[in-house]
DNA sequence: ATGCCTGAAGGGTTCAGA
């Protein structure tokens, strides 16, 4: 089984290089973000194309700003989009959807971005990891969380550390936020893959020739499960599809999982009881 | 220039992204 989480910037814009591709790495299950695409247009856009490949899909998008889908021809049940009780800026935005595809909980998410450490948009990015953190620790086993996380693990994941001190993304409240969400019992699947590989990035700016250069940023991740981790065979950035005309400025994260011992996947474990609470994003200080 | 591209909305430019 094929899972791959890809940061597209735009479905609209992405369409030429998004089914040829499908067609050439033929993902199993494909987690969208930023489609910035309601749910109608994408349907209109996608929806017959997507079907004759077989491919379900769960969309949770808006008109513009974010958006984020998942795709499957393994299954797609038990829809829940958004995160219940989570913060919004001030109201919900599209940045999570969550399915049951091939025995795995698929949680796709677009962190918010933070924009600057001093900011409330940065204090919704925390308040939003929280929440997802919370839904992960309530939610079934086994489960997968990936997508545009806007954080970058370690110093390691930044082309230059020293260039992205006191900006967001490589922040230690953030990098805590992450480590929570981990604490959950979720495992850096690329990164166990390649531990002491340098410069494995997932997202590169468009400017100045940074791809060609190699200069960018790991913030694009896959959380596993343990019961997930296990099946791992492949974990791999696909960095073909950010060259060549009109790239999305992140690639594809692809991971290739074994099939479940025995051929079988089993059930996914419900839920804990998850009593809907009601979050409120922190204020400014005055 | 510390927004060097790209995309969206809407209007002849501004905001957002990481």
């Amino acid at each position: 089984m094929r899972i791959v989480t890809w940061n597209v910037n735009s479905l609209k814009q992405r369409v030429p290089r998004l089914l040829p591709w499908l067609g050439e790495r033929r993902p199993d299950v494909l987690c969208l973000q930023e489609t910035k695409l309601a749910d109608e247009p994408f349907a209109e856009l996608l929806g017959a194309d997507l079907e004759a490949r077989g491919y379900a899909v769960a969309a949770y998008g808006e008109a513009t700003w974010n958006g984020v889908a998942i795709l499957s021809r393994v299954g797609l049940e038990d829809v829940v989009t958004g995160i219940e009780g989570g913060p919004g800026f001030p109201n919900p935005e599209a940045r999570a959807v969550s399915a049951t595809c091939g025995g795995i909980r698929v949680v796709c998410v677009y962190v918010p971005n933070g924009r600057t450490p001093d900011s409330d948009h940065y204090r919704y990015k925390l308040a939003w990891l929280a929440s997802l953190t919370e839904m992960i620790q309530h939610g079934p086993r086994p489960t997968i969380v990936l997508g545009d996380m806007n954080i970058a693990p370690t110093d390691e994941d930044v082309f230059d550390p020293e260039a992205y001190i006191g900006q967001t993304h490589v922040t230690a409240p953030e990098r805590e936020a992450l480590a929570q969400l981990q604490a959950a019992g979720l495992r850096d699947i690329v990164r166990e893959r390649w531990p002491d590989t340098e410069r494995v990035f997932t997202y590169w700016d468009y400017r100045a020739g940074m791809f060609h250069q190699d200069l960018g940023m790991r913030i694009d991740l896959v959380l596993a499960s343990d019961d997930v981790a296990g099946r791992v065979k492949a974990a791999w950035v696909d960095r073909h599809a950010r060259k060549g005309k009109g790239p999305s400025d992140h690639a594809p994260v692809i991971v290739d999982l074994d099939e479940a011992p025995d051929g079988d996947i089993g059930p996914v474990v419900p839920p804990a009881s998850n009593p809907a609470k009601t979050k409120k994003l922190p204020q400014a200080s005055p």
